[in-house]
DNA sequence: AAAAGACGCAACCGCGTAGGA
DNA sequence: CTCCTACGCGGTTGCGTCTTT
């Protein structure tokens, strides 16, 4: 019955039933005969406490019929559990507690009733409200809503879980997971491309998953996949919509007359510009796999885990198959795979672990083409190379831009190493942010950005090499912030940061997330990349939008 | 000091479901 | 089997408080 009709029946019960006390009903009403709402009096509390204790739990609506409260029963049920039961704890969680809520969320999801069981003494309407405002609170500057140990813990226990579910993939090096994880969230988009991949031409199936992330605001996708990948979901938004209305700023395609990104890549190759093509060089392999061997659950590529989300899990936004990311993690194995939607993660993860595996590897072995790596990532790579060595001859840590690459592909990341390396702010971030810090020189087309990427990776270089020189990376810290830097967010409270200070560090400019996700070098290239790209329809009538995403770079580093 | 905006919490609303008549 | 009732859950909203300008 809906609380309509229970609102109905109270009403009913308190104007008609000849079973309730004339006096009494009378007393219950206010005014006009209807129930009373909004904040409870102490005198309220204390008749419905004095209720309880006499009658016990339950039968809420007769509650209203014999207390002489002006309540319905919902009403007073609510009231009760969240307020006067005796048993709840009271005052702010603790930091214990707000870890072991976002264990739980990262878990279970949404599921607010079934937490608040795991955490005595609070009810699930407080740990809504508190997973809420942190999430805004995290989102809006920019930081991870789940810390990467969390999302490696549940990680852990999702392989654990899905070791129990068939999956037909070939590889079954599960522990190889963890290493490229970070790969994950961008295998959203992996999805959606798969969904569409007899959609869109394959032109628009070189664009990497992580170039969706990395365009702010998912903006590249069109209404049929954004709607889907939103972008608040795929990557916590830097700032509120108040300040980027998403839509004004990010807006390239409506995508709402079903054209979607064909409209805006008709027959053109978005990365026919070699510079654009080398930031995006991790496409080709995305590519190739994608017309290759990615196994159908590829489509699937979800983990359960929500911390894998990382994200807002407002499911307020318009968010189809989303929803279904509210699902413990379990779930989705069980219940997604049976419906076509996303089922078993680890396939997925696997796949296209073993997918971005292959090709970062296969820049180590280059000299090897394997059917997996046809060499056209090689072929970029090198093209990119050349056209740096013939660029900036001067610039001679240009080479280390493979290294890099190859170091990052190479390391074998478990569990703090990720938690060091990985994007604090998510595999998602990471995987955003990787495709950019690591991959940016190859954006930036000139020289001068160029040698601001190189430096940047200079500088992550040494700091590699030795522990020594470090004044001077932080000199450079202090007037570059490194994005790049794995590490850069970690000095971030991933617990209890509800106070204003928190909350002013969180601000701060080092978690920017379009800093972290773009780098600076991408805000400075953002007007000549538009400027390189808008050639093409795609963004040709929205390439001032770059101006605003510069803005936002601009201004949030030196925030 | 005042106004505007942001924030967080309490409460409400709508929906789903279990159980009984 | 259908309808009714009660209850629980998750999302949303309203409002008081705090912060910023």
């Amino acid at each position: 019955m809906t609380s309509e009709s229970e609102d109905r029946i109270m009403s009913r019960d308190c104007i008609s039933s000849p079973t309730i006390d004339e006096a009494s009903t009378e007393r219950n009403m206010i005014g006009n005969g209807t129930l009373k709402k909004g904040p409870w009096t102490s005198a309220e509390d204390a008749v419905l406490v004095d209720y309880v204790n006499k009658h016990g739990e339950g039968n809420w609506n007769a509650v209203q019929k014999h207390s002489g409260l002006s309540r319905c029963g919902k009403s007073c049920r609510l009231r009760w559990a969240n307020h006067l039961r005796p048993d709840l704890k009271k005052g702010a969680f603790t930091p214990e507690e707000e870890r072991r809520i976002i264990e739980l969320h990262a878990k279970m999801g949404n599921k607010w009733a079934r937490m608040a069981v795991e955490l005595p003494g609070r009810t699930d309407n407080e740990i809504k409200n508190f997973w809420n405002t942190r999430t805004k609170r995290r989102q809006r500057a920019g930081l991870p809503i789940y810390p990467p140990d969390v999302c490696l813990q549940t990680l852990n226990d999702n392989t654990q879980s899905q070791n129990m579910v068939t999956f037909t993939n070939g590889d079954t090096s599960h522990a190889e997971i963890l290493p490229t994880n970070n790969f994950q969230i961008p295998a959203v988009e992996f999805k959606n491309l798969e969904l569409s991949h007899e959609l869109y031409p394959p032109s628009f199936l070189d664009i990497p998953a992580g170039s969706f992330l990395d365009i702010p605001g998912g903006s590249l996708l069109p209404q049929g996949l954004g709607s889907s990948c939103n972008n608040s979901f795929l990557f916590p938004m830097a700032h509120p919509p108040k300040r980027i209305r998403r839509s004004d700023t990010y807006h390239v395609c409506d995508g709402g007359d079903g054209g979607g990104l064909n409209d805006f890549f008709p027959n053109v190759n978005l990365f026919q510009d070699d510079k654009l093509a080398q930031s995006f060089e991790i496409s080709s392999s995305y590519n190739q796999n994608l017309n290759g061997d990615i196994p159908s659950s590829s489509s699937c590529f979800f983990s359960g885990s929500h911390a894998f989300l990382n994200g807002n899990t407002s499911s307020s936004e318009p968010i189809s198959w989303a929803t279904k990311l509210e699902l413990p993690s379990l779930q989705y194995s069980t219940q997604m795979g049976s419906c076509g939607a996303p089922s078993s993660p680890l396939p997925s993860l696997e796949s296209v672990d073993t997918l971005i595996q292959s090709t970062l590897i296969g820049q180590t072995k280059s000299d090897s083409p394997s059917p997996r790596n046809s060499g056209l990532l090689e072929a970029v790579l090198y093209e990119s190379h050349t056209m740096k060595m013939s660029k900036s001859n001067n610039n001679s840590n240009a080479s280390v831009v493979p290294r890099d690459i190859t170091d990052s592909s190479s390391q074998n990341l478990q569990g703090d190493e990720w938690e060091a390396y990985g994007d604090p702010m998510s595999p998602l971030g990471h995987s955003a942010a990787s495709v950019f810090s690591e991959y940016t020189p190859h954006l930036s087309g000139s020289s001068l950005d160029e040698h601001q990427s190189v430096e940047t990776i200079s500088v992550k270089h040494e700091a590699e090499e030795s522990g020594a020189k470090q004044s001077d990376r932080e000199d450079e810290k202090a007037n570059h912030v490194n994005y790049s830097r794995p590490d850069f967010l970690l000095g971030s409270n991933w617990f209890g940061s509800t106070s204003n200070a928190d909350r002013n560090k969180d601000q701060s400019g080092v978690s920017d997330p379009i800093g972290a996700l773009l780098g600076d070098d991408f805000c400075s290239d953002s007007k000549q990349t538009a400027a390189t790209i808008s050639g093409s329809p795609f963004l040709g009538h929205e390439s001032g939008k770059w101006d605003d995403i510069s803005e936002i770079c601009r201004a949030t580093g030196s925030r």
